[in-house]
DNA sequence: GAGTGGTCTAGACCACGCC
DNA sequence: GCGTGGTCTAGACCACTCG
């Protein structure tokens, strides 16, 4: 006997996939499953718990626990660093610096990132590279308030991506993504035409809730992400 | 005395955060911290466990833990159903079927479900509206060999998307997010210029291995996913 | 009030993976 | 070999919430 909370998982799962528990039905106590599975209450309930996570059931104190009527769906994306994004496709990653500069923050970047007015901060635009393809546009802004050490940081060689990681502890952040239109600086950046549709994440990142860095990552024509669940 | 996995969890990700344990260097063994906190070792593993599902963390055996070099970021995106999403944002649902047929598949839509040569499918093209404005432009191909009944469905009130929850019991999927262009079509059903650039989802659910169905989901111009990590 | 999930304990055995 | 995380147990108390 004995089995363990991935077989019991996956016999609930089964269940419930081939239609034996019918969604918004309920789902037996845990005390009654442990039994059943000749298990402790604890190992149903690692089970349990996880499915509840993975969005397939439902649990209440009382109430019990039900087979989601919509199950929701959730899709978990990785955001890994663009140089392993790249190199994970077997292709070179190849960074070159395009602009940089300190000075105050403009009010749209200010309104973002939660600033001042007349807010210090360290601009960057940069390419990213697979291969001899440019791959994504970089445009960050880095609080001087929060890190002023990135006034003098040298962003030549390699990007600030990297520099943050190093230099920032951990973080809370903030994603969005939105398809955007190609302007004139985008469209030679990225090897494209002006107008074409291209993907675009944004995303501000927090330290003890004050803004750290906010970037834009433009990608080139035709990026996906991509996901199962 | 008596930490909670919570409160443990919260102190761990606080000497992280404040630079105490650094990125790279060991956390102590759970048995030790176990005996630091005055608790039992399940309790410090499950806070522990937490953390690398969170990607805060690493764990090896023998090697023990260690706090990540890079962070493993990932993002999660619920993805309800469109009438919960607009409804969530306090605007009225409302639904509008464009076109509905039984056919064979095109070669692309064969493609990406994976179909053989000549197979049936039913297709749907709907619109879903936030208030009065055009929301979201559903594409949907549904296969009829593993959903024969979907062949009779009435989409001329409701959309297919809320059907099918309730007659597939649950299912795994694929999810890819891109940007693309209005042609004339799109254009006009999102009351958007051609050429606008629009956040597109694609989504290819799976029953058993077999593809169920396969939505390109288009959204109103300026639709922004988001998500917090 | 009473049943359910949420959590904790103290102990145990195992599997992996460095050395 | 042996230390580490991975998991399981049998029991316990608590908190929430439905009736």
């Amino acid at each position: 006997m004995t089995a363990t909370y991935r077989e019991i998982k996956a016999d609930i799962l089964g269940r419930i996939t081939r239609g034996e528990w019918k969604p918004g039905s309920p789902i037996p106590a845990e005390r009654e499953l442990a039994e059943a599975y000749g298990s402790a209450r604890a190992t149903v309930n690692r089970a349990m718990r996880e499915l509840a996570e993975d969005g397939i059931i439902e649990r209440k104190r009382k109430a019990g626990s039900r087979v989601r009527l919509a199950p929701l769906r959730q899709a978990r994306f990785d955001i890994p660093l663009v140089r392993r994004e790249i190199e994970d496709q077997g292709a070179a990653y190849r960074y070159a610096l395009v602009q940089s500069e300190v000075g105050r923050a403009p009010d749209w970047v200010r309104a973002r990132m939660g600033l001042p007015a007349g807010a210090k901060v360290r601009h960057v635009v940069c390419l990213h590279f697979a291969d001899a393809a440019p791959y994504q546009h970089e445009d960050r802004w880095i609080n001087l308030a929060v890190l002023p050490q990135a006034r003098d940081a040298d962003f030549s060689a390699s990007g600030p991506n990297e520099w943050l990681v190093a230099h920032v502890p951990f973080t809370e952040a903030e994603i969005s993504i939105s398809a955007t239109a190609a302007d004139a600086g985008l469209a030679a950046h990225l090897a494209c035409a002006p107008g074409d549709p291209l993907l675009q994440i944004e995303r501000c990142t927090r330290w003890n809730g004050r803004a750290v860095t906010f970037v834009r990552l433009v990608h080139h024509r035709g990026h996906r992400m991509t996901a199962r669940y």
